[in-house]
DNA sequence: CCATCCCATAATCGAACGGTTATGAAATGG
DNA sequence: CCATTTCATAACCGTTCGATTATGGGATGG
């Protein structure tokens, strides 16, 4: 409430989520977390196809994006899809494809070409 | 019209789409091109801050990406931003975007900033 | 014509990246 | 306790990437 501008150190930049999000793997394994849920890293790395030190890695970009969460219990460690991280890049979306769009005066209709 | 899915061959795929975005200089160029319309390569690389070859590297990248295309006249090259590109991106983003704010009932500041 | 301008490509380099195997550190369970 | 599970980190390798300088090839204009 103090905050108007919501710029937390939470938020990632938009050059950082998009390095995140520009790997498939790194993809695979958010939208799996967006799909299923809270995952541990064992059950990421089963459907992943890729080493478990890989998914490891792959999540620590994932969480440095703010696109995910840890959260530690015992010996597992759950990961869970962070809502608000994809904000700056819809943001940035909303822009330019707004503007987009207004200049070239939606001659597309995104499902007609 | 026969076409319901708007999976056309000039549309790029989102790996190379948000390969594209993932860099800092190519997101400039675009946003310039997006915000001042058609320019050349010479304008491009006044306001990139790399070499002249980079600029056409990177463009070539966007074109690569459907995000932008060149139009040849004379001995100059005039590159636009284009409208449709960004659409696999935007779907992306609505799915996994919308599935995640119905999961986490949220979105709530996304409207704040 | 000839010098010039605009652009693209080639060669090259260092940094970053995706991937692997090996190792180590905690927590769990018999 | 000791073996095992779970995860993270380290060391390493090949490839890709961003960026540079150098080169060449078309248009342009004196």
């Amino acid at each position: 409430m103090t905050d108007h501008i919501p710029r937390g150190d939470r938020s990632a930049s938009c050059d950082e989520l998009f390095k995140a999000l520009s790997d498939a793997t790194r993809r695979a394994l958010l939208e799996y977390l967006v799909r299923e849920g809270e995952q541990s890293v064992h059950a990421l790395t089963a459907i992943s196809g890729v080493s478990q030190p890989m998914v490891s890695r792959h999540l620590g970009k994932l969480k440095r994006a703010s696109l995910v969460t840890a959260r530690r219990s015992g010996r597992e460690t759950y990961y869970t899809a962070r809502a608000k991280g994809l904000a700056p890049v819809v943001q940035w979306m909303a822009v330019y494809g707004a503007l987009w769009s207004q200049r070239f005066t939606a001659l597309e209709d995104l499902g007609g070409y």
